[in-house]
DNA sequence: TTGCTCCTCACGTCACGTGAGGTGGC
DNA sequence: TTGCTCCTCACGTCACGTGAGGTGGC
């Protein structure tokens, strides 16, 4: 018998594949997976036993949620330098993915077992003044935000060392309120320097405007920064201090201190009114 | 000033809780997250600052991809001993997850290093008589039913040791079209035994039907069975021998024998027509 | 001939995102 | 008064699943 008559009926191929119907159908139709041959007549498809491997990738890909779109991207790559490089980029996602979740699941579980252990901080009204910086602003989505906040500031020091100048004070950040209301907003990441920076790359000379702020301290990873900015609100709403303007942060201690997140301190500024002489006041959620 | 007055509007709840605008608005629509009062006239959202921490719950469990029918479950419950065992549950099902996931990126970078290291043993038609079996059948999921058949496996092993009786041979399964094709069906488990089995549980005695099949050994993991499905059923297409019928998977090595998954040995039988006296052939892909 | 497989729409699901078009509040 | 915030539809997205209603093949 003719090897290449060996059709397989979409109910086989379903069956050699561990792929529903319904999946075979659809890859058909956005092209992912078109069987070797279609009846013009009954419009019954068939695939080849040729294309179990295929779908076999296609599958396992999908098992690590691989957009459809990413998997078609990689089968068209013929290039198996550039195929590679796309696969290792797409499990390294997902590695990275893998680690903040298990993170995520071991921060709820002591949020569970101690529910009230909160170190958060004291909140402090602080008048800050204008200062000179090196900055960069780019719009930017609020999942890939702290992704590309370490880089730009990467990018800052690295321009600051080069043209011989020294920071002058904490990194700070600049963020537009679209970032939280849209998840897509303007962000400026800054840090002071006395001199004026030469612009070089994405880096600007930015007079960083003056602000009234109410300051929360959080103390510990990036991730779990939530809860004080639910103090810090509660706080703002209950004193009915609110004002426009975007939100401030300040890194007192991060990544060119120590990669331990757990040692991480930011500051949080949410603008206020102008309240003159203020007096420094606790917290008292 | 009034504790009780201090509603935040939607942004400012937005920025508090870093959940999108939209969010908000869909987490009210579906009654998961109600604001504390809504404005009559302009239909504006107020939110209080005592609205915050439960915020903060629904973001970390979605960050964690609970669906929102649960996490509203899991609000809705006041019973604290209830409440905590669905959360530890869903932690679990996500630790589970994770170390499957972390399993097929390891296993998916092993086939992307090593192609073509096919442990795929060869084919073999054989004539199975029929045989009796304590047995148990339910239509099942095809995500749960590795899970369903464990368990429906102890079982059965635990109702014959409860009536003295001996298993004759592997444990087996049977697994209709449905479940290939629907990703939903009827799967039947059985462990063969001398004696009638005494109904008892979901337990009853069945008579496995005698068939003609095409089988294949798969060792190793059952996350990784595609493959050798896929030779099998290359080789059935190729020789032309399809016919209908379940799938059948005897356990030569499983669960029983050691929890060390990569010693498992998994046969998998396809049913072909009846050819008499068959001679023993080498899969030839 | 019966029952099974396969077909094509059309619509539903989940958790939102994306505008359009309009109004309210400082 | 201007510009910003907020509102409500209505529709889109992603990867399918769920029928309805109908035809083909053994």
């Amino acid at each position: 018998m003719d090897a290449m008559t060996a059709y397989l009926s979409i109910g086989d191929f379903s069956r050699a594949t561990h792929m529903s119907i319904k999946m075979l159908r659809h890859y058909h139709q956005i092209g992912l997976l078109e069987p070797a041959d279609v009846d013009p007549h009954t419009g019954y498809r068939r695939y080849t036993a040729d294309q179990i491997p295929t779908a076999q990738v296609i599958r396992r890909f999908r098992g690590l949620d691989m957009p459809l779109d990413e998997i078609q991207a990689v089968l068209a790559t013929s290039d198996v330098q550039t195929r590679s490089e796309r696969i290792a980029a797409h499990l390294s996602r997902l590695e990275a993915e893998l680690g903040r979740t298990q993170h995520a699941v071991a921060s709820l579980r002591d949020l569970l077992a101690a529910p009230s252990s909160d170190p958060i901080g004291a909140i402090e009204l602080r008048s800050v003044p204008a200062v000179a910086a090196a900055a960069i602003s780019q719009t930017v989505d609020a999942e890939e935000c702290a992704m590309w906040l370490q880089g730009a500031l990467g990018e800052i020091y690295a321009s600051l060392t080069a043209q011989g100048l020294a920071a002058n004070g904490h990194p700070g950040g600049i963020f537009d309120d679209d970032l939280y209301t849209d998840y897509r907003g303007r962000v400026t990441v800054f840090v002071p320097c006395g001199t004026t920076v030469h612009p070089t790359g994405r880096i600007t000379a930015l007079e960083v405007p003056a602000v009234e702020l109410a300051v929360i301290t959080h103390s510990g990873s990036p991730t779990e920064i939530d809860r004080a900015y639910g103090a810090l609100a509660t706080y703002v709403a209950r004193h009915a201090l609110a004002v426009r303007g975007p939100i401030r942060e300040n890194y007192l201690v991060g990544q060119r201190e120590t990669p331990d997140t757990c040692q991480w301190r930011t500051e949080i500024g949410w603008p206020i009114f102008q309240t003159g002489t203020v007096p420094r006041e606790q917290a008292n959620p």
